[in-house]
Formats: C-alpha cells, sequence, structure tokens
DNA sequence: CTATTTGTGGGTAAAAGTGGCAAAAAGTGT
DNA sequence: ACACTTTTTGCCACTTTTACCCACAAATAG
C-alpha cells in the first residue's frame, strides 16, 4: 500500500499535498477520508485511511480499564485524532494543534509505513535516521537481544 | 535467479542499466516493476522484484507494534523503499535521497543474491570484500559460533 | 571488416508540486 | 439583523522535475 519517502512542502496555510501515486489508492480506499494523530514513541504524526484506524481504535478501546499504559494511549492518542479529507487538489490541512508535537515547519517528509504514513519535519526525520542507523546496525547482528518474530524474518 | 557480479557505471543522470542477461527474467517476472530501498546492515542497496519484495513488506507489517527494532525496520526499510520501473533502454534510475546511504558515485557493483540484487559503489565493494575474507574464514573453521543451520548446510 | 547488439548521453514533452489569489464561509461586534 | 473582519477553501498558473524517446558510441560476434 504506501512505501517509500517524499519531501513535501507545507505551505502557510499548513496544507500538505498528497503525492499522486496515492491518489487513487485513497480515494478507493477510504474515500479519501483520513485520520491524522501523534505518535507516541516518535516525534512525528501518522496518517491513516479511515478503516484502518477504526480497527486500531478498536483494539485500543478493548484493553482493560486497568491498564495504565494503554489508558494513556487512549488518552493520548486516540484522543488527539482528528478526521480529515484529502480536498479537491490533492492537499489535506495538517491542524494547528498537532503541528507542535512533530515541530512541522515548511519542510516535511511523508513516510509510507504499509497500512499508514507517517508525517515528520525533516530536521526530526533526518536525525532520527541517522542516530538510528549507528545504533541499530548493530543490534541487529545480535541475534540475543532479537525477538523471535524478527529472527524468523527470511531476508 | 540472480547471481554474479557487474561493474557497472551510472551516468550522470543516476541511471544504471541493468545486464542483459536479467532483462528478459525480469520482464517476465515482474513486468520490470521493482523495488529499491536500503540495506540496513550493510552500505549498499537492495533491489527485489516487486512480488518478492511485497512477500517481506507483509512479514514485517505483522510484526507487533511494540517489537522496537522490527518498527525501526519497517520505518526505515520500508520507508525508504521506493518502486521504479526499468526503461525502454534496459535501465533504472536510482533515486537521489538513497545514492548517499550506500555512497553511490560512478562506478557500481550490481551483486546477485539468488531472490534479489544488491548495488555497492566500488569502493564500498571492494572495502567489505577485503575486510570480510579476513574476519570471517576464521569464524567458518570454528564451530562452537556456528548456528546450527549452517552447520548442516551440506556442500 | 562489417553488422548487430549493448551501453551512454542528452533533449523535449508531459506531469507533478508549489504558491498565490480570489471567492466563499464563518465569526464578531455594533 | 446587518455589515465588516478574518479565516478557510477552491482554483489557477508558474516552475521544476521526471520520464520518455531518439541518436550516437562502443563493443562483440559473425
Amino acid at each position: 500500500m504506501f512505501r517509500g519517502s517524499d519531501p513535501i512542502n507545507m505551505d502557510t496555510k499548513g496544507r500538505m499535498a498528497i503525492p499522486t501515486r496515492y491518489r487513487a489508492l485513497l480515494t478507493e480506499a477510504c474515500a479519501n477520508k483520513l485520520v491524522i494523530t501523534i505518535d507516541m514513541k516518535s516525534p512525528c504524526l501518522t496518517l491513516s485511511p479511515l478503516p484502518e484506524w477504526k480497527k486500531f481504535e478498536e483494539k485500543v478501546a478493548a484493553l482493560p480499564a486497568m491498564d495504565e499504559l494503554g489508558e494513556m494511549l487512549s488518552r493520548f492518542v486516540v484522543g488527539q485524532a482528528k478526521d480529515l479529507m484529502v480536498d479537491s487538489s490533492g492537499r489535506i490541512l495538517i491542524p494547528p494543534e498537532l503541528r507542535g508535537y512533530a515541530n512541522l515547519d515548511k519542510k516535511l517528509v511523508l513516510v509510507g509505513r504499509t497500512q499508514r504514513l507517517e508525517i515528520w519535519s525533516q530536521e526530526n526525520w533526518d536525525r532520527e535516521r541517522d542516530r538510528s542507523q549507528d545504533t541499530y546496525r548493530g543490534m541487529l547482528l545480535d541475534k540475543e537481544n532479537m525477538s523471535d518474530a524478527l529472527k524468523n524474518l527470511s531476508w
């Protein structure tokens, strides 16, 4: 579904053009209805087609009420989610109240994550990418601390 | 499927000719649709026929969201993947944003890895090859630290 | 040595992204 | 309730990038 990263300029109104290769896909997958919210683990936003989002929301709602971390997830991730639509020119308006969380200014990077998209500021993305390359190359070579799921991923 | 290494020149526009012996193969295996991305473990790029890539992408998408290493893999490997097609002259355009990762300049080496291909800069390839020959010869003689799968490899 | 195939380079046309403008809508105050 | 201000949204035009195509050069095979 979604893959790859695209550098995109946010205009002065806070709008961002969706790359053309995704346009048709979005129209049929979700009638251009998307949900945007914060990513709790990283300084970026996530953008999902409405049906995908709903699956996530239901899973979170099903967590036990006493699961403190789940409660947190619900409050701040679901709680800050916003519905939005792709406009007639293929753009979305990024809610002002979410821009600060991901330090968005003019230069953005849209990252494809299979079922969803991530929106990064250019600076955050570059920093995170560079940092991870060093950190995780070592970890990938170290079988001890690797999950079974990942170990069995033949590639 | 793919085997052997070929020295290839990248032209000034960042295009690279696919060796002729692979042309027919690519046409029927994937209608010339390929996916290119970074190799997280080594300073090179990997090039896969689209169907092969999809298998990998699905496996990664199925990893638990809380698997930190898997998350990283998805973000930076899937997130930096790019679809591309072999052009009418049998060439592919290597995305500018990926060239830096593998230090690509004019002289490249295309390495066949059965189901996929690797793209190296001449310098990285030579360095890695020389370094690995020293490092791994010893390890191949040392049964202690060898995985069972490798120990049982009949050859 | 010639002919065919493979590799390389560049020019051009089409498409995508970006920014600005204007119209409409919403909000505010008198 | 009306008029004025402010924000939002849709549209259009310009600029940049990408991809497609064609022509030439090099190499290989007959």
